[in-house]
Order: C-alpha cells, then structure tokens, then sequence
DNA sequence: TGCAAAATAGAACGATCGTTCTTTTTTGAC
DNA sequence: GTCAAAAAAGAACGATCGTTCTATTTTGCA
C-alpha cells in the first residue's frame, strides 16, 4: 500500500520536518497490517472485522496493531483506502491500456467480473460493505460511499466514450446503462459466492452482451 | 407468523398429545419476538441481530427472549422463515391473481420491487443474508439459501410460463432471464439504500422493460 | 555506541455478547 | 379457587470486543 501524506496516521500526522527523522519501519508494518485486514475484510466484512482477529494474522499484539490506527474505525478505512488503490490498479488502469470505446469498457467488464468473484476468498468489499452500511452514518460509510462514487463516475465516463466513439447510440443514458451493467456484477457476486452457481460468470458475460447489443449503434 | 408444527420451539417440540392442555400464550409472544427480530434484521442485518436489542424492543428480558428459541440460530431461523412467508405472500401470492404470461411477470418484478427497497427502513434480508452468510457454513445459511432457491425457482417459472404464452422467445434461457431480472433488483437495492439514490426505482423499471423487449417474441 | 523517539507488548477496563441456572410470575384446565 | 405446568425474569458465567495505560523493546540518527 501507499501511505498517503494526509491522514496516514491519526488524522493529522503532520508532514515531516526537515530536520526530523523519519522511521520507516512503522510504514512497513503497518502495510503488512492494512494487508491481512483487508484480507480479512474481504471475507468477513468490514463490521466482521476486529482488532483482536487482525492481531493474531500478523502475529502482534492487539494494542500493537491498535496503535497504529487510533481506533477501529480508522483502521476501517485504511482497509478501504487499501482496496481502493487495488481497484484502481487491477480494474481501472489495466483497462486503460484498451483504446477507448468498446474495447475498454469491454476489459472494464472483465477486469471488474474478476475482481468481485474470481479469487475464491476474496468477496468485494464494495458490495458487502454496501450492505453493512446502508443503515449507518459516520466516516466509514463516507469513505465507502466517495470510493463507490469515483468507481461509478469512471464506469459511467467509458461507456460515454463508447458512445462518442459512436459504438453505443448516442440518445442512450448513460447512467442506465452503467445501472445495468451493475446490476450484472450483483448478480454475479451474488449467485457465484453466495449460491456457489458455477455458470454465473458466463451468464454475466452474456448479460454484458446483451446491454451492447440493446444500445449498440446500427452501423 | 405462523407456528409450524415442526420445529416451532426447540428442535423437536412434541406434537400436543390429546390429553395434554395447549398454552397459546406462548406462541402468541412468540409471533411477537419474531416481528420485532425481523424488524431489526431488516435494518442491521441477521449477523447483527442480538438478543439483548430484541429483549430491550420487546420489553422483555433477555433470558426471556432466549428461551423460545433455545439459541440465537434458531432465532435467525426463525425470522428467516418468517421473511420467507411474507415474501411468498406479498411478492408471490399477490401475483398470482394475475393471469399468466407477462401480466404476472410484471406484477411479480413490481412487487419484488417494492418489498426489496419501498419500505425506508426494511432492507432486503435475502441480499443482505447473502452477503454475510457467503463464507459460512450451517443452518442460518442454509435455511437463507433454500428460501432463496425456492424464490429463484418461482420466478424462473414465471418467466417460462411467459415464453409458453408466446410472449417471450421460446428459444431464449429462463435461467439466463432470470439472472438478468436478478440483477436489476440487486441494483436497485444498492442504489436506492446504499448510495440514496431516487431515481433507481426508475432505472430498475427501465431495466426491466429493456429485458422484455430484447427477449420479446416478434408478433 | 549512546540515547531519545518510535514501535510494540502486556495487562487491565467496562461493555456487550450468547448462554445457563435459579427463582418468580403467569397461565389455563380442573 | 387450586395447582402443576408454562412463561418470564433475574443474576451470573466466560468470552470477546474496542480502548487505555504503562512497560518494554526496537529503531535510527548523533
């Protein structure tokens, strides 16, 4: 993970003077924390998650872990910060090697299937933390929902440049057609994790297909 | 609710022998324990129901509300089954007074709509039972996906009885229609609670529509 | 190598959890 | 009204939680 500058450590651990000394074992082992929560997370959910569980991943001590973060909260949306980065990195970026236009939002799709169901044990925390916090207020929920929005705008930005492109027709919303294309991960993380359907990654696939279809530009 | 005679209370409460007196009371605080735990789960989610805040709904005492389920997994349980029936009679029963075909497709989408995101503070127990129970096993997760299953089953015969009509394509996958519809309602629970967003119910709707028309027999 | 700061460990706190046990209250057939 | 059974309350248990406080160890510049 990265440690950003702002709200690494507490809210505001100030930039480091010149003339101070700056540790950096304290980054490492809280990267390796930050990573067996957001393991963990990932499969029990961000409220499942505890400070206690996160010690014994990492072999330290409850305290030692807590230290780092101030609270569980904040330890939360490090988790979130975490898994945020890696989404980015794996679904965003990758794709944006693609041409823009169908490819890209095509390798969108298909970086984002792999992300929410295909590493067996790992669920997305989008998804589940959705669920977890639909009902709360707080930070948490706020670095969820910001993370969950930049996402959105992202997917939504490909699928108008698919229509710029004049790949998609151009009169469509494109808020319904990511709305759609949404609803095709939900099912998938829905049926693939939970009711184990080994063929939901194909019948997402082919929902995927059939969205381009419905909206495809007549050439 | 409605106390089945097996396992209302306990695993293996003996059918009442015919000399023996019948107490109603019992059940009847019962039914009321199951109201009031189903309307916590519904906002807080089955992990985080817990028999002190049923107690303290209830006005009752915790020992008191442990003692008609014997255990918080069969109070899971039971407000699993009593979802379970509310589901069937007010998403599918109330469907079935419309005739076959795409009438009662529509009425089932339209209800399914309503119980899953209307209610402000009623999330959808069958979603969010999802996402907790992925990665556990025993009878809470099995109790939540056989209800889902037979929900499933449910809808996918509304959709062949529709293509039977000759109102949708013969040749088309009832699991893959299915799985699409799935996911509409799975975006609009998202939408609508997690991220507040008023237009979903519309976008769900849409969705909907687009579905039944790139599947609609030519006439 | 010395030494202050940073990092970690250890113990303990109050709270809440599910559960068990015992006691009291309520129920309903006689 | 009687009385046994059922229902509910009350208190306490061990466990786990997040958090606090105080030691101890480790770090990294001088």
């Amino acid at each position: 993970m990265t440690d950003r500058s702002p709200s690494s450590k507490f809210e505001s651990s100030p930039a480091p003077e010149p003339g101070k000394r700056v540790l950096i074992k304290g980054q490492q082992t809280k990267a390796v924390i930050i990573d067996a929560a957001l393991g963990l997370a990932s499969q029990i959910g961000l409220e499942g998650l505890s400070i206690g569980a996160v010690a014994e991943v990492t072999g330290m001590s409850k305290s030692g872990v807590f230290a780092h973060f101030g609270s569980r909260e904040e330890l939360q949306i490090s988790v979130i910060r975490e898994y945020h980065d890696r989404f980015e990195a794996e679904v965003f970026y990758a794709a944006m090697q693609k041409p823009r236009g169908l490819q890209r939002l095509q390798a969108l799709f298909d970086n984002w299937m792999v992300q929410t169901s295909a590493e067996i044990d790992s669920g997305c925390i989008y998804i589940s933390g959705a669920v977890e916090f639909d009902d709360r207020t707080g930070p948490v929920r706020d670095a969820l929902a910001r993370s969950v929005a930049t996402w959105q705008t992202a997917l939504r930005r490909a699928v108008e440049l698919t229509q710029a492109e004049g790949q998609l027709i151009r009169e469509a919303d494109a808020h319904q057609i990511a709305f759609e294309i949404h609803g095709l991960i939900l099912a998938l993380h829905y049926e693939a994790r939970f009711l184990r359907n080994p063929n939901a990654t194909e019948r997402a696939r082919q929902g995927f297909l059939h969205i381009l279809d419905r909206y495809a530009a007549k050439v």
